[in-house]
DNA sequence: TGAATATATGAGCATATGTTCATATTGTCA
DNA sequence: TGACAATATGAACATATGCTCATATATTCA
């Protein structure tokens, strides 16, 4: 009785992943959905870009104007070294670029899709 | 001479937060970019919705078709918990919207800017 | 060449975040 | 009403992440 009531609590455990209940829904949406998940690995890579603050006030100010990175982090009243860890996260996702001039880096946005995506996030936050 | 190796050391980590190279610029973007605080960091909430793979799968998921939480659990094979707790999310930064049908709750996109934001996303990582 | 400056980067630390487990809640049905 | 099923949620734990510090690299300039 002890055994058999274990048993059950353990199954129930283990299988809280519980039964399909519309099979032709998951199924569905199974083919339809991106089957690459790598692609959706890097899909959600790229949406992290916006998803710190930081990161995204650097985007917000590139949006207006090149930046050196001293620049940056004057205006974000930050350590150099802050920024310069975050601006190598966004060069990475190839959100930003970079020219050298002397001793200075120069950063820009490299991606047309940037400020669609953060105008797009303005209007929803406006709502 | 040992202290005032130290006190230059000191200095020197203190204000790693260099003077600002183009005063101009950092004060035309401080002006242009958005001063509220807290506007940034609702922006930052709403991209963090898309910044995980979990959720991701999820708001893909329901661009296709609405569906109940076990459905969501089983095509991700993963918990009900662990999708339960990321719903709870989407649904508190209004991305999904929910309907009881007896015990089961169905699940919806609920954001006209979410399949937009999905596209331009997968249209960044195409490239 | 040597000092100073701008930037980059690895290690360490503290916090944030996602998943699991246990349990609670709500609704159905015999 | 009682058993079961679908969902929700708090606590705990492991991992991920951002910042700081120390240091390295690269460039300018005296």
């Amino acid at each position: 009785m002890l055994i058999y009531s274990y048993l059950m609590k353990n199954t129930n455990s283990i299988d809280h992943i519980c039964k399909v209940i519309h099979k032709d829904v998951v199924n569905n949406v199974k083919q339809q959905m991106p089957h690459d998940d790598s692609f959706v690995y890097d899909l959600a890579e790229f949406f992290k870009a916006f998803a710190d603050g930081t990161r995204l006030r650097i985007l917000l100010a590139l949006r207006i104007s090149e930046m050196c990175v001293c620049d940056i982090a004057a205006l974000l009243g930050m350590n150099h070294s802050a920024i310069s860890h975050q601006l190598r996260i966004l060069s990475h996702l190839r959100l930003v670029k970079q020219r050298k001039y002397g001793k200075v880096v120069y950063y820009t946005l490299n991606d047309v899709h940037v400020k669609a995506l953060l105008d797009l996030g303005f209007e929803h936050v406006n709502e």
